[in-house]
DNA sequence: CTACCGATTGACT
DNA sequence: GTCAATCGGTAGA
């Protein structure tokens, strides 16, 4: 059905291998700015059971200043040290027992990185099923946490290099330009800094995380 | 060593 | 809307 199995999306590649890796120089930059970028392009994941990942729909930005919300707010820390490494790195943490995915911006010893929220699952459905022990498109990687779980991502990929493409890494979405706005908004389940609208998603998809999804329903605006 | 906390999620009223 | 499981990271005695 629809909830179980994607619907043929004409601009979906077959082979996301062919998708050039993003560069290193993407990530050597603001981070609000590479999170606002990284809507559109694909997060992907090979392990044993095959490629899997799909489009990058909801992101949120961490700043290396005036961001207490940041992890490395107050320097550098065993957990974070990733954050401080070069840019395109993976940073993975864990929180409530369940894994997150980063991509680590700007200069080597300025720590800011993208929280990867949210992914519309297009390669390798039937193992992000399996991992996530559910049938239904929308909560496979909807959310920082299952995203990971889908993917099966955890601390081994802490400092993986997200430009290398292989294992874990992100590309060029297809060529054809999707037609979806960007919608900015607070970021969610922290304290701190709740005002800064560092939270990037894309308008219209049900795959996005948090209370409002994305999608308009009667009458209530999201963000 | 202990105590507290969280960039989450899933179950529930 | 509410709430708690659950465990590594962190700070502090």
């Amino acid at each position: 059905s629809a909830m179980t199995s994607p619907p043929p999306l004409s601009y979906v590649p077959d082979d996301p291998r062919r998708l050039a890796p993003l560069a290193q120089t993407f990530y050597d930059r603001d981070p609000a700015e590479v999170a606002r970028e990284l809507l559109g392009k694909v997060l992907l994941r090979e392990a044993d059971e095959g490629l899997c990942g799909g489009l990058i729909v909801e992101v949120e930005a961490y700043l290396s200043r005036n961001d207490p919300a940041c992890h490395a707010s107050r320097g550098m820390t065993r957990r974070n040290a990733a954050m401080f490494g070069p840019p395109g790195r993976a940073y993975v943490y864990m929180i409530h027992s369940r894994w997150c995915l980063n991509a680590v911006t700007e200069a080597e010893g300025v720590p800011s990185a993208v929280l990867i929220r949210a992914i519309e699952p297009w390669w390798g459905v039937e193992a992000m099923q399996r991992r996530r022990g559910t049938l239904v498109l929308r909560d496979l990687a909807r959310g920082p946490a299952r995203l990971c779980e889908a993917l099966a991502v955890d601390r081994q990929f802490n400092h993986w290099d997200l430009t290398c493409g292989q294992g874990l890494w992100i590309a060029e979405g297809p060529a054809t330009g999707l037609p979806w706005k960007i919608v900015r908004s607070g970021r969610i389940g922290i304290r701190m800094a709740q005002k800064r609208l560092l939270r990037f998603f894309l308008a219209g998809t049900p795959f996005v995380s948090g209370r409002t999804s994305g999608i308009r329903r009667s009458g209530r605006r999201t963000a």
